[in-house]
DNA sequence: CTGAAAGCGCTTACAG
DNA sequence: CTGAAAGCGCTTACAG
């Protein structure tokens, strides 16, 4: 293994001196600098980055916090490891997951997924830089997924293709992700100057396919619409069983649109797809540029899901036509 | 920061014998022993892994080979890095992903995802230990999905739900796994007795819904089924959009099933799923098992897949009856 | 602009 | 059964 020495040696100059050339360029005399630039890559030099670690009282190790309520393989999770991993990786940064705050070994910042209530405690608790996904009441680098935003585009986009009676299938509880949903429904008829109903909403209490199914299964503003915008896809694939039991034909007879895009790859329902994977990304990103930075202003980003047309949803000048039906 | 050399002084002893009480216990006397694991408790000692792994010349990293060709948010892919980070963050351990063999810093051990072919110069160019996930054709730890006993009992559910013609949707390309399931599924049908026939099976080149759609869309050998078992969800999700459009009801004229089950959180598809996340911990495992000593036997791990029945799939009895439909 | 020396927190022959 | 000393490969005041 090259050392920093080896290639001291073969510049001719001091270990400092190389070790300057590789953090601190600009204390070094150009002339010098090129020399030793040139035994690294002579030599192919690479730091090692374990000692550097340890000479610098750091890890290179970040934690993720991921709540013990949330499963590893959820797809929502999968998505951000992946996401994170490989922006991590980059930078030689790596990572470890933890289901708590009792850190079992040091490290240099950790990614905290959003845990709405019990924030208040959090800063005081951890001793590193760290950046949360999901809204934070905090002063602290944050990345989120623009729902409301998804949400109105989505009803934009099928007022676009002729619809007018869109039903909302709504979920009631706190998680404010779902509010946004709902407001961006609002708000995008409300600018196409379509009145909102009360009539059209269906409400459910929590995101289970079962719950969507029976409130589709049993409800008649169906007859009402011609397009039904679903909360999230789990509750869309709910629906469209329903829909499918009362032999309506999708999307012949309704379109259905879903939100969450993250098993798009196998599922061909038209939904908004959340950037998750890219949210892992810039967590990993702005996490490691407050490593370097502690300074430096909060960041605060917002990232923007994206329309996935598949085969649930068509224009209304197609309704009641048999065209390629969909899954 | 808590220090071996703080655990040492409460104890009264020296740095060397709380080292050994933590990496070679069986050297210490028993009285000094208890007093030295006092003193870590007490003081909650952790030790620092960094310069743990400085003076042990390693690093605490794994290196995950993942083909460049392979995008790191497929769900293959996002299964298997939860899964191993899952272990190894257990373990101490941390995870860098690369997508060639040039490693940007030194590593403990690699990960490697199948690459069939290639795999001849693999050994000489890995420094470290290493784990192959698929079949290898080195002596060489590995992990892989038992494709053929996942496509078996799929086809033996199959027959126990009283199918007979059952249509087998064939993947034909290189990938061994397909003909794996192809294997599974003749010898399944074999075991009962019942005659295998060229004439239930439907050959497409590559794992992609629009090919399976239309191969299912304009074959005949449909009418002489009541099952469908497709060698991907892909595919399967294909082969439904095309009977759908040819009027056929799933389950109630024939049943559906597949083979992956990735998405199944979303995906209501009667499928044998692969566990992968599993996969993932296991590779995790045993690259673990095989730094802590090299000279250990050879492990080669087979893991079982696992039906899900969803909403794809009904009984023969059932045939013609309007159930609850799936999607 | 460059270097000698101490230090980061561990492990490991070697000696007793 | 226990300990003194050197070493892992870096960084960082400090001095010049």
């Amino acid at each position: 293994m090259v050392r920093m020495k080896d290639v001291a040696e073969m510049a001719g100059v001091s270990l400092i001196t190389v070790s300057r050339v590789l953090n601190a360029p600009e204390l070094v005399k150009d002339e010098t600098k090129a020399r030793v630039e040139e035994a690294i890559k002579e030599l192919k030099f690479v730091p090692n980055y374990t000692a550097k670690a340890l000479a610098e009282n750091k890890t290179r190790v970040i934690y993720l916090y991921i709540p013990k309520e949330s499963s590893l393989d959820e797809l929502v999770n999968m998505n951000l490891i992946s996401g994170i991993m490989a922006h991590l990786s980059e930078k030689q940064y790596s990572l470890q997951i933890t289901r708590n705050f009792e850190l079992p070994q040091k490290c240099d910042g950790m990614i905290i997924i959003g845990r709405n209530g019990l924030e208040e405690d959090m800063d005081s608790k951890i001793r590193v830089p760290y950046v949360v996904f999901g809204r934070s009441n905090l002063n602290v680098d944050h990345v989120d997924v623009n729902n409301y935003k998804g949400s109105y585009d989505m009803t934009k986009y099928l007022i676009s293709k002729g619809h007018k009676d869109i039903l909302f299938l709504k979920i009631n509880n706190e998680n404010i992700r779902f509010n946004e949903r709902f407001r961006g429904y609002k708000d995008a008829l409300l600018d196409s100057d379509i009145k909102f109903k009360e009539s059209l909403v269906i409400d459910i209490d929590e995101n289970q396919e079962q719950l969507a199914y029976l409130a589709i299964r049993y409800s008649e503003k169906i007859e009402k619409a011609t397009a039904l915008f679903c909360s999230t896809d789990l509750s869309a694939i709910g629906a469209y069983r329903a829909l499918k039991e009362k032999n309506i034909v999708i999307p012949k007879d309704i379109s259905v649109v879903g939100f969450d895009g993250l098993a798009n790859e196998v599922v061909p329902l038209t939904t908004v797809k959340q950037p998750i994977y890219n949210v892992g990304e810039r967590l990993a990103e702005i996490l490691i540029n407050r490593i370097n930075n502690r300074s430096k202003e909060i960041e605060r980003v917002l990232l923007e899901p994206q329309i996935i047309e598949s085969k649930t949803s068509g224009c209304t000048s197609l309704l009641g036509k048999d065209l390629n039906l969909a899954l």
